[in-house]
DNA sequence: TTGAAAGCGCTAACAC
DNA sequence: GTGTTAGCGCTTTCAA
């Protein structure tokens, strides 16, 4: 059997209260019999029992963070910020992957499980708008993405549209006029894909550029080889272009791949930009131009956010963006490493 | 307030002792009874408390992972792995992050949060086998890798040097007889870099090849960047090759790219073979032949193992090794898509 | 400044 | 089959 307080008391000899008080920290509580308690619980190497104290406190000291899968990098790079932000306040991180499952995704937020963290961080990629009614735990909730915004969680928010179109101003503004899109989705307008593309629209239209639908590849998946095909498909079709705007980095890296192979050179014959900043784009050849997302300030907000409506369970939701930055790199501006 | 087993009872006009029976699918509840406590779960919308469960049963329902860090690709699919082979058994995962640094791994050991899981799946970077006194915790640990294999810890362990072996035999298979190594580190004899060159060694031994230093190329880390800049070394310095082994598949694609940069035309020129089976080598162009280190197996037997040990702690320290599988790609034997 | 008592919500033993 | 009793290890009142 682990050591309890009472064990702790006893060596010391003092009361069990005596040791709680210890190692809460309490105020009131004499030089002479904390040194005692202390070196009692050296001595019997004793740790606290967390559940016992998360029963009788009501609060565990975990968060749950539910997203669609840790093995694509976006949502591993947005785990890591995450484990790190909650780690500065003490807190871990308890990861349910919903595989991108409508069903699954509904099932984190009724499952008892829940009740083992304080809160839920959601990243949610099938339940949207029309979803809101359903989106409601024993915990407190905050939403990640930008899928479901009215709603009465609180939300920590992707600046797609402004983000998208200053990725598509730095372009214009290298003297790029013919910016291809790679990774639109069919009909979309809620969500990254529809969200991106309009960032795009509008920066071409504030410049009085037409929009052409000749130049925007389709696909259904983000993956590497959906940015390939989307760019073999541009170049069969005869498309002309001076730049690329990949609708996220893995889009972005399988277009530049072929975009070499058919021997464009990056920058110089199309400049090429994505989105996510993910720790890769700074290691591929050339360097991989791409926007912020403000990763790491979701995650920080997210789980600030979280911890203020734990304290305070009333008060009116809160939505807040994270802000974003465009981050030029060899694939947009050239020069650098041979 | 939520409520509780009580509430429960009193709306089914039962003892609480029967709706606990129900909830814990106990045998002797008589239909009529169980039918009646249903009821009442659903109209109340009962949901038990995992964490008063936990303290009463001594068990959590949670198990901690601990890695060096979820944006290293490899970490990312491990932990995708484990998540899903512990919900196959009802289990929810937390991950602590160690950043590779050995206070912070040593810390995982012996913080009191373990105690809110039932036990540790550990893949250390920095502990090696002179720690082997210092791998201990208050529940049990299942350590993965090759850094430690003599301990009283269960262990499953990749089988880095056969598996390389395989890689090299075959490139050997395929005619190339200049192999490159990108990715060695100096001096290493334990860790991935280290079994994996012995691995290689081997290989070339047994088919009577000598080793050419000329042609290994060491690197501190394992980034994508990492490979381009040794194969840009190897090429710098005239290095003859008709292959490349990129001990893991990020320093292969940085090799790669920087290959076909080069003129090299793959596998044609050389052929390139990688390490770990990374979700993305599937993506690449031309894919990337690799070696599948048997990772869901790993994190398969990983939690089958834990909760053995769970249920009995004694018993002598099991030492798994998962199967691994060479998968050869278009980088090693061409063919396959434009 | 310290101690005693109560009880968080549940499961396990045993009685009925 | 069902109910009673005890208690997991801790924090929180309240009293001393």
């Amino acid at each position: 059997m682990a050591t309890t307080l009472h064990d702790v008391a006893r060596v010391a000899g003092v009361s069990f209260k005596t040791v709680s008080n210890v190692i809460n920290n309490h105020p009131h509580v004499r030089p002479t019999t904390r040194a005692k308690v202390e070196v009692a619980i050296r001595e019997l190497g004793y740790r606290p029992n967390l559940t016992a104290r998360s029963l009788r406190s009501g609060h565990t000291g975990a968060v749950t963070l539910a997203l669609p899968q840790l093995s694509l990098p976006y949502f591993a790079e947005l785990a890591d910020a995450v484990i790190e932000a909650a780690a500065k306040h003490g807190l871990v991180v308890l990861i349910e992957q919903t595989g991108a499952d409508r069903d699954r995704e509904l099932e984190v937020m009724s499952s008892p499980r829940l009740k083992m963290s304080d809160g839920l961080i959601f990243s949610p990629l099938e339940l949207g708008q029309a979803d809101v009614d359903l989106i409601r735990a024993d915990v407190p909730i905050v939403l990640l993405g930008e899928r479901i915004f009215d709603s009465n969680s609180d939300h920590v928010a992707i600046q797609n549209i402004e983000a998208s179109r200053s990725a598509t101003e730095h372009l214009l503004d290298l003297g790029r006029t013919r910016i291809a899109v790679v990774g639109a989705h069919q009909g979309e307008v809620i969500g990254s894909a529809g969200l991106r593309l309009r960032g795009y629209r509008e920066a071409l239209q504030a410049r009085g550029i037409p929009y052409d639908d000749g130049i925007v590849a389709y696909v259904r998946d983000w993956h590497r080889s959906n940015g390939a095909a989307a760019m073999h498909d541009l170049l069969d079709r005869g498309a002309t272009f001076d730049a690329v705007f990949g609708l996220n980095d893995t889009l972005a890296q399988g277009a530049m791949r072929v975009l070499q192979e058919a021997g464009y050179r990056i920058p110089d014959d199309a400049a090429v930009i994505g989105f996510d900043d993910l720790d890769e784009t700074r290691y591929s050849l050339p360097t991989l131009s791409t926007v912020d997302p403000g990763r790491n300030e979701i995650a920080e907000t997210a789980v600030k956010v979280l911890l203020d409506r734990i304290k305070n369970p009333e008060g009116p939701p809160r939505a807040m963006k994270a802000a974003f930055r465009v981050v030029p790199r060899e694939s947009t501006v050239g020069a650098g490493r041979p």
